[in-house]
DNA sequence: CTTGCTGCAAAAGTTTTGCACACGT
DNA sequence: ACGTGTGCAAAACTTTTGCAGCAAG
């Protein structure tokens, strides 16, 4: 199972996805900094979900220094530049994807090991869509978590019975 | 239209209600307290969507003074007794809902007024179940939150780009 | 050179925790 | 009586903001 479509977090795609966060920026009179392309070089090489702690940790890591304040604020532009998408798994933080050329998925959250596995959901964007119909909405996006336990949790549990 | 089982919200839902908590409870060695009576009690009243600090305001305006740490504790503890369950809207701040007794729902929110709306998600169910059976997870349960524009936003919208 | 950007530290907001006392069972 | 629960205030955490100096266009 590879992916269907060039995947986005390649090292190929850096070049490209600068350019294109570039561009969003002009556009609002905003300027592209070293600091907001070590962030976005950062995000393109998550596999997955992840928080703006852990990417302050990496790039310190990587002898990259950049401010917590910055972190936040530039997220702030990959989310409205539509780069990233925010993957509400719980309520204690705010936990990001890269989606710029991605297909709509949905997550299924393991509660007791915190597993993330993403699975794709394009039939949850007719849903969406119709449903926003029915209501006169117009689309923006969409999340799905499912919440469950994961089969590694489950023989984690069973061995613990039988003792 | 209308709900299509006994809301869980009404006022005949209180004592039920309160004897399913406490039996909950009980099972955990736990105590049936007047502070955690009340609680649910507003939790019952209501009707869709809430925050903590929601229900400490209301509390405090009814003269039914508990504090902020005990609403912490209590909304666990209903959490765990499937009596309510959170609705991931953004990550800021938890938001919950009153569930016992109620069908799966999803939320359509509206990113402009953070209207919300509630809708049927019973096909939801059955995709969540599939997809868990195909991965192996014991299916717990869901979220699915649409945002997109009310038709209210809309128009505000358009008599903004008139001027 | 003008305007926006960064880092820092402080502030803000929600949720959690330690502790002394009070209350269900 | 015993073991939990409660309130309060402080702590913990994530995210935001004000400000002085810095850098991109």
């Amino acid at each position: 199972m590879g992916h269907t479509q060039p995947a986005a977090g390649d090292d190929q795609m850096i070049l490209p996805m600068c350019a294109i966060f570039r561009r969003f920026l002009k556009r609002q009179g905003l300027k592209f900094t070293t600091e907001r392309a070590l962030i976005l070089e950062a995000v393109l090489a998550k596999p997955g979900v992840f928080e703006a702690d852990e990417l302050l940790q990496e790039m310190r890591a990587a002898d990259h220094r950049v401010s917590k304040a910055t972190i936040y604020r530039t997220l702030k532009h990959l989310l409205e530049a539509k780069i990233i998408s925010e993957v509400l798994i719980d309520s204690r933080q705010a936990h990001y994807r890269l989606s710029f050329g991605k297909e709509p998925i949905g997550h299924l959250v393991c509660v007791e090991t915190n597993q993330i596995i993403e699975f794709p959901a394009a039939e949850l964007t007719d849903l969406r869509d119709r449903l926003c119909k029915e209501h006169g909405f117009e689309p923006v996006s969409h999340r799905f978590v499912i919440y469950g336990i994961s089969p590694e949790a489950q023989k984690a549990e069973q061995a613990e019975e039988e003792k």
